[in-house]
DNA sequence: ACCTGAACACCGTTCAAGT
DNA sequence: ACCTGAACACCGTTCAAGT
């Protein structure tokens, strides 16, 4: 807000007459944003699966260098229109998949929530680390990690940190697919509307 | 910081004696709070999904309370012992699962990192708002959605919505356990130990 | 050697006062 | 009626000075 309004030549008061707090700002900027979200030349032809890792995978990489609106985003879901075409997009694809439309329904919440989360744990710790002190801490903890006390945990050992980001991301996409694609939605225990 | 060192009789600079800084504090209380996480009756009766899913559960329950903490945890990995502990009970229930080792490795990080996002989530949302007011905006522009613009979203409609916040936990972890069983790990690419 | 008061450099938000 | 300076109520972190 103050950083805006420096930029604006003004006091961050003045900024409260267009937004009505920080949250807002920060759906609005991230929905400009999201209008540059990939352009999809060939979502058509490839595969759906792989469509959906290349879309949510742009969806994401816009949000990790701005860790603040992902912030936003996973707290006050966004919805401006280029969100919400977003979301078309991806319910799109899912059908495509053949999955059944209640599994889109909750499928598509379930895609852009951890899309969203994967951005602000990438973007913060870029933000705030120097890279090789970076998860120093878990992988030396897992080393020292005695048999006694955490047998399976030394069993697994390094494949725990194994892979890239980007091969790890699009692994948990296609997890979270072929589960959607296979998980029925449990009855909707009565809620009147909804909660 | 200077809220605990008020209630400890000082200056918020004598934490910094025994913390580096804000995030290693949360890391310090979040461990302790996980010696409280659920002492699992019957988790080794049960079937390995429903404990999972009640295992995944009393963690986000315990974060939801304290946003600020899942916020610490998304960003930088909690090591301490309780984690830890935490980590080889999930591992333990997957391999009961008859789930092969190497998505083991990699589906301990996915449940618990959706788990802490989804208490960052609801715990920020509780924190923030009174209810009713909640997420009206995004069920605001799903029902205003033109059938021109968002076919798809008018379609699926009011389901889009659907479900209170347990029931589609549930459901989630489903997904992401049916979907860690079934998706083959890519190959790693060569990364010299690790990046 | 160990601890800490006071300061530094920030935040978001409000509201009385100005034009 | 519309905008905003100045203040309010906070943060996390540092460091020189005290015991």
């Amino acid at each position: 807000m103050r950083r805006l309004a420096a930029e604006l030549d003004t006091g961050p008061a003045s900024l409260y007459v267009y937004v009505a707090n920080t949250d807002e700002l920060h759906a609005a900027v991230l929905d400009e944003m999201l209008g540059l979200v990939g352009p999809a030349p060939d979502e058509v032809s490839a595969r759906w699966t792989d469509a959906l890792v290349r879309l949510l995978g742009s969806y994401t990489s816009i949000l990790v260098g701005h860790p603040g609106l992902a912030r936003s985003a996973l707290v006050t879901r966004p919805s401006g229109p280029n969100y919400l075409a977003l979301v078309e997009r991806v319910l799109t694809l899912l059908r495509r998949g053949g999955i059944p439309d209640d599994r889109c329904a909750w499928g598509v919440d379930i895609l852009l929530l951890f899309a969203t989360s994967i951005a602000l744990e990438h973007g913060t710790r870029l933000k705030a680390m120097d890279p090789a002190e970076d998860e120093e801490a878990l992988a030396r903890a897992i080393r020292q990690a005695t048999a006694n006390n955490y047998p399976t945990i030394v069993a697994l050992g390094d494949d725990l940190l194994s892979g890239t980001p980007q091969s790890r991301f699009g692994w948990h996409i296609r997890v979270l697919l072929a589960g959607i694609a296979m998980t029925p939605r449990p009855p909707l225990d009565d809620e009147h509307g909804r909660s």
